[in-house]
DNA sequence: GCCAACGTTGGC
DNA sequence: GCCAACGTTGGC
């Protein structure tokens, strides 16, 4: 088992709407640590940290998990979408995608800002300066500490 | 293969 | 809205 954190704005795609879908294909990844993330190393079932970023409290909101294996993610090759990649072929798909699924809400979101100020959290990828990727593996030990801060 | 220019992410 | 960080692109 495997854990994760994936970003998402609220405002495009938030906790809330992935409750309401149940599950939802994630697409729109272009970057290419992130994509060999979901590519290589996600399995059906591994846990995913919900986090909201560009918005007034940036932070953990929730639980999903690995809904699908990896597959094309379809928006690259419809040219009406934001996604479209021009130079990405049908037989040789640049980007993949998994589905993820809503498990639950968290009891109070968990700030960034209180995941920067936490020792225990020290090297998280998250917390790092510059961090922009948008899919990060979360160690085991890190994952709990954040479960534990949540009850 | 270097690197400047450019675009994007995302916190603040 | 600003801007730091950083990935990508493309000229050479």
């Amino acid at each position: 088992m495997n854990y994760w954190l994936m970003k998402s704005e609220p405002d495009t795609f938030s906790l809330d709407d992935l409750e309401r879908k149940g599950s939802e294909p994630w697409d729109g990844v272009r970057n290419y640590q992130a994509r060999n993330f979901m590519r290589d190393d996600m399995r059906v079932g591994d846990k995913v940290f919900f986090y909201h970023s560009n918005c007034d409290v940036p932070g953990i909101v929730g639980i999903a998990k690995v809904a699908s294996k990896p597959y094309p993610d379809p928006t690259q090759f419809d040219p009406k979408s934001h996604y479209f990649d021009a130079k990405s072929a049908r037989d040789n798909p640049r980007w993949v995608l998994v589905d993820i699924a809503f498990v639950k809400r968290l009891k109070r979101t968990i700030s960034l800002a209180e995941l920067k100020d936490d020792p225990a959290l020290e090297g998280m990828p998250l917390v790092r300066k510059g961090n922009r990727l948008s899919v990060m593996p979360v160690d085991a030990a890190h994952w709990k500490h954040i479960l534990s801060l949540a009850t």
